[in-house]
Parts: structure tokens; sequence; C-alpha cells
DNA sequence: AATTAGACTATAAAACAATAATAGTCTAAA
DNA sequence: TTTAGACTATTATTGTTTTATAGTCTAATT
């Protein structure tokens, strides 16, 4: 037995029971039972709940980066496909991530906020990555060129994004309003063209 | 003492009270005392708590609709110029109607469903609100005219201002992007454009 | 060095029962 | 139409006891 297999076996079943119970409906000694492991070997890898649950949900996000970067990396795409996928496949991916909607529903009563950080990273990566299509967008003179205003448009998306993800996540809308999702990036890309 | 004196007298102190301590938090015999009519006058007027605290929602909504009518009606305006107006006031009048966002809340978590008819009605008018201004905007050749796929296209857009309502008016998000509320719209109305 | 079982503690949650608050009704009077 | 106030059935609240839980520690095992 490595070490590297007991972590991971600590951590995908913490991510199950988390996802499926949410943070405070699941245990320290349900994680330890069910992933079969010794509580003492959960506190030897993990030094609380907290950074466990914590890490599990890094863990959603590293997946959700891991989805998104071929699609920003895919260069026989235009600057408009690869944003309309982009955010479309980033809608797909975090409608599974459970731990992720975790953390959106905390948000709302009590906010775990040793969650913080984890979301702050994923802000300042995802502003990255939409400012390279943006930008290529630009060079391929179909987006119009915001020069200094990019930061601001950045900051614009991602509340564009984060406005979308409770009834799209939570009130599982993102369904129901799939077929008229494109429309709506058809209308947010014509309104980022030259 | 007219009848209509008491009626409004119950209504705007429940509407302060619900305002202030939310629909559970507010208790018959409060407004009763606070309004300074006797208990059996609230019941001679409405028949349930629920009612009660409908009717104030309904005259929210009623307040909303008598800020935005203005702007539809309003024929200096182009309809560019016209939709962004009407969304900014929306959500700044949106942002005080404390019994509007009062339901916003319990829809996270309770939900009121004896409201939703109330909602229902305020969506089928927004839609109505907003085709007049895209078909204005159509007729003077700065929209780009999108046939039968209107219908849909306001869908979408209720959607997307539901999706900011939270943001927004829940989390206060509102007089922080304030500033970039404007570049948003410019977006959305150029994706709309010819 | 990694893992185990299990005892242990301080704190937080659940369960329960007693008490108070509340929505809604009713009456008799003004 | 409005009042004061008594009344009831149902919910909340409060305080107390019991149980569950996060986190620690130890001694043994691999």
């Amino acid at each position: 037995m490595g070490v590297t297999e007991t972590r991971e076996k600590i951590l995908t079943t913490a991510g199950k029971l988390f996802g499926r119970y949410g943070f405070y409906k699941t245990s320290i000694d349900e994680i330890s039972r069910m992933s079969r492991r010794a509580k003492g070997s959960l506190y030897y890898h993990f030094p609380s709940k907290e950074i466990l649950f914590k890490e599990v949900v890094a863990s959603e996000m590293e997946h959700l980066k891991s989805q998104l970067l071929p699609v920003v990396n895919d260069f026989s795409l235009y600057a408009n496909e690869k944003l309309k996928k982009y955010l479309t496949r980033r809608m797909e991916v975090l409608s599974e991530s459970e731990n992720y909607k975790e953390t959106l529903k905390a948000d709302f009563y009590e906010h775990f906020d040793f969650i913080d950080d984890l979301r702050k990273e994923l802000d300042i990566w995802e502003k990255e990555q939409l400012k390279k299509i943006i930008q290529q967008g630009v060079e391929e003179n179909i987006f119009a060129d915001m020069n200094d205003k990019i930061e601001v448009m950045l900051d614009v998306f991602l509340m564009v994004q984060k406005g979308m993800e409770i009834p799209f996540l939570l009130q599982r809308k993102f369904e129901y309003y799939h077929p008229y999702f494109d429309d709506l990036l058809n209308i947010l890309i014509k309104g980022l063209g030259k």
C-alpha cells in the first residue's frame, strides 16, 4: 500500500460523501469507515476536516481547468467559437462538480471562508484564459479591441458567469435553458465583435 | 376614518416590518400594534398573513412598473439608450425593494410558492415591455431583426436578469459593479445590434 | 515512514420536555 | 367598519440531558 494510494482513497471517498451529503452532514468517522482507513490516517494526511474539504474542492477545480485548457489551446478554433465552447464546457463541467456546488450553496447562508483563496485563484486563472481568447479574437479581427478596458471587461465577464451559476447549477435551470444558452452566447460574442 | 385609510395603513406598516425583519420574524400582532389597528381589522381586510405579504410584494411590483413605464414610453429615446435606461432603472428600483428581495432570499431555502403567480405576472409584463423596446430598435434599424426568435430571446433576457439579481441585490454587489454595469450593457446592446 | 485500533477530551449537535408565541377565530360592543 | 380581548390549535423557543463529532494521543504493526 503506497502513500499516494491511501491519500487518494481518502480524497475520493471524501469527495463522494461531501458531494452527496454536504460538508456538515459528512463526518470524519464516516469518511474513515467508508474509505477503510483509520482516523489517524486521515489526520496524518490532512490536518483538519476543512482542509480535507478544501483539497476536494481544489481537485474539482483542477478537473475543470484540465477540461478547459484543451479548448483554450485548440488553435483550429476561431476566437468566437472558442469562447462559446469555453463557456459551454465550463457550465457542463461545473454542473457535475458537486463540491463546487456545495460551496455555492454555503456561500448563501454560512459561507466557507476557508475556500476563498481557492476561488480567487480560479478567478485569476479564468481571467487569464479569457484574456487569451479575447486577445486572439482581436488579432483575428473578429473582436473589437478594448485596449485598457480589457481588465474591467474580464471582471464583468466573471460577474456574469457567477450570476448565472446560481440559477444554472443550483436551481437546475441549465438543462432547461440549454437550448437558449447558445443564443445568449451568440449575443455576447456579437457584442464583443468589431 | 375611511376604509381605504385603514387598509393602507396596515399595508404600509406591514411593508416596513416585513421589509426589515422578513416574513417569519414579523408577527401579525406586531403589525397590529405598530399600525394601531385591531387584529380583527387586519383579518377583516386580509384573509391571512401570506396574502397580506403578497399584497405588500404586489405593491412593490406596481411601484417598479410605475418607474419603468415612463422609460418605455419615452419616445425621445432611441431603443439602445432606452434598453440601457430600462435595465439600469430596474436594478436601482429593485435594490430598494426590500420585500421583493425577501422573496429572493426565501426562494433559496424555503420558497414562498404563494408568491409565484405574482412573479409570473411580472415576468409577462416585463417581456411585453422588452419586446416593445426591441421592436422599436428593429424599426429604428439599430437592432437586428430576430423574427420568430424574439420570444426565446426574451426568455434568455429574463434569465440573465434573474441570474444577476442574487449577486446584485442580495450580495450587495450592485454598488461594487455599478461602474462596470454600463460596459456590460454596452456589450449586450451591441450584441443585439444589426 | 506509514498505518492501525482504539481510548480520550472538549465542543457541538440532537432529543426531549416544558413554556411561550403566534396565526387565525370568535364575540359583543361601538 | 372597527374595536378590545378572550380563545384555540399549532409552532417556536428555551433549558436540560444525552449523544455525536472533530481532533489528539498512544502503543503496536508493517
